[in-house]
RNA sequence: GGAAAGUUGGCAGAGUGGUCGAUUGCGGCGGUCUUGAAAACCGUUGACUGUAACAGGUCCGGGGGUUCGAAUCCCUCACUUUCCGCCA
């Protein structure tokens, strides 16, 4: 959520902003400035007269104390005159209240001045490209692959629960649980703590970080306790810092948490879902960072820098792309999205996206920390994948299938014990 | 699922109708002492809103009510803990 200060101090500055993510903010910036107006002349109004019955109040009360009763009767009569009108004001003030905060979460966040211009996947920049791009010729796509060498069983999933939840078995899930402890191994060497969060979230977490109000049909949600489960572990990560005020000193925070994640993927269809591309419950490890403002782009290099290193070590072509403004998400301020190459598919798959959110997760959030003069101040928020596991497993079989097996990169074999499948 | 008790500032924990926005401890910040640190001692320290700045207003889990006046009484909802039951 943007602050209201910042659209009162720079409406003008917001507007030309929001038009990078092609958001014509016009209307609603001068609707909240107008609301906002009229919300603080209310408070002014109803202040004055709450402060008036307050004085009044007490001096009925030193009147009782020193036995003065006669003269504190008389004067409860004159109390209570304003008291339908502060109601009145009160409810009026409520009202305002709630539509400037509904007005203020539908803005999506401000983009980062070095945003890229555009509007589609296509105008995003790629920053950086790197590895070989293995011909097609011959390659199998992954579903074939894990049919062949008994690795994933897409079928099974179906019958047990559905389309896009397969059942990884014997190497494919223990190369499953390679990556996982892999992957965590690597986070917490950078400094990551490891965390396991709930998987389920109430609604107040959901609306912390930005999945609700705007994203309800993509959760899968359980109605009869009212919990949602969670489409990534930035959800209960970010949420451990929600209502919370920390120290300058505890900054940055740095966590790191495997889960699944659920998503209904509604609308979702063709090519776009075959295989391991698109499902409804996946594994991803995630991480997470809380820093100082002027710290959090740096931090954001840091992470970037981090999953790459990741990718080098799996020995997976990859590249980064800038994301432009049409295509970044609607809290976020910058993304850098990776995506791996899908050799046999000959297509490009998103495997992270590191984001900085800047103070727009931590205005809803509540996340503040103490600043070095004191002052209690917005923290920023980070989050990325380090990574997602479907797409990642299906680029090492398609990458590194060989005439009669698959070969496994070589940082994976301690962890799968075996070399090839 | 049944029963009981709770929800108060960064944390712990007092406070049952009138200078209570709240005793105290811890933590934080500043200082004294020390070569330095620790300890000890002294001082300071809630959040939000609002104002040019003061003032003012709101907040003791959420919502509603009683009262001139509510952290304190009443209603309601949510959550937490403990015990019993069930169970990985």
């Amino acid at each position: 959520m943007i602050s209201i200060q910042t659209i009162r101090e720079n409406a003008e500055w917001v507007i030309e902003r929001l038009a990078i993510k092609h958001i014509d903010a016009k209307t609603v910036i001068s609707q909240i400035l107008e609301i906002d107006e009229q919300r603080r002349s209310v408070q002014k109004e109803v202040d004055d007269l709450k402060a008036q019955n307050n004085k009044m109040a007490k001096e009925i009360g030193m009147l009782f104390k020193s036995g003065n009763t006669s003269e504190a009767n008389a004067l409860k009569e004159n109390v209570g005159v304003a008291k339908e009108t502060i109601k009145k004001l009160d409810a009026r003030f409520a009202e305002l209240e709630g539509e400037q905060l509904n007005l203020l979460l539908s803005l999506p966040n401000i983009p980062h001045e070095k945003v890229p211009q555009g509007k589609l996947p296509a105008d995003n920049v790629t920053v950086k490209q790197s590895g070989n791009l293995r011909p097609a010729d011959g390659l199998l796509p992954h579903w074939e692959l894990a049919s062949k060498y008994n690795l994933i069983d897409f079928e099974l999933g179906n019958k047990i629960a559905g389309a896009g939840f397969p059942v990884y078995r014997g190497k494919g899930a223990r190369l499953q649980r390679a990556l996982l402890n892999f992957f965590l191994d690597q986070n917490t060497a950078a400094g990551y703590e490891e965390t396991q969060p709930p998987i389920v979230v109430n609604e107040d977490s959901a609306y912390g970080t930005g999945q609700l109000p705007d994203k309800e049909g993509q959760m899968y949600h359980v109605t009869e306790d009212n919990l949602y489960l969670i489409p990534t572990a930035e959800v209960p990560l970010t949420n451990i810092y929600r209502d919370v005020l920390l120290n300058e000193k505890e900054l940055p925070i740095k966590i790191t948490g495997y889960t699944p994640c659920f998503r209904r993927e509604a609308g979702s269809y063709g090519k776009d879902v075959r295989g391991l591309n698109r499902l409804h419950q996946f594994d991803k490890v995630e991480i997470v960072q809380v820093q100082k403002p002027e710290d959090s782009y740096a931090a954001l290099d840091e992470m970037v820098a981090h999953v790459e290193g990741i990718l080098n070590k799996l020995q997976l072509p990859y590249r980064i792309l800038a994301l432009c403004g049409g295509d970044m998400s609607f809290a976020s301020a910058f993304t850098y999205d990776f995506e791996v190459y899908s050799a046999a598919q000959e297509r490009w798959l998103e495997v992270s996206s590191v984001s900085n959110f800047e103070s727009f997760q931590a205005n809803r959030l509540k996340l503040r920390y103490k600043n070095s003069e004191g002052k209690n101040q917005l923290a920023h928020t980070l989050n990325g994948s380090s990574l997602a596991f479907p797409r990642i497993l299906a680029c090492i079989l398609e990458n590194y299938q060989t005439y009669d097996g698959i070969k496994i990169p070589d940082v994976l074999v301690p962890y799968c014990g075996f070399d090839s499948i």
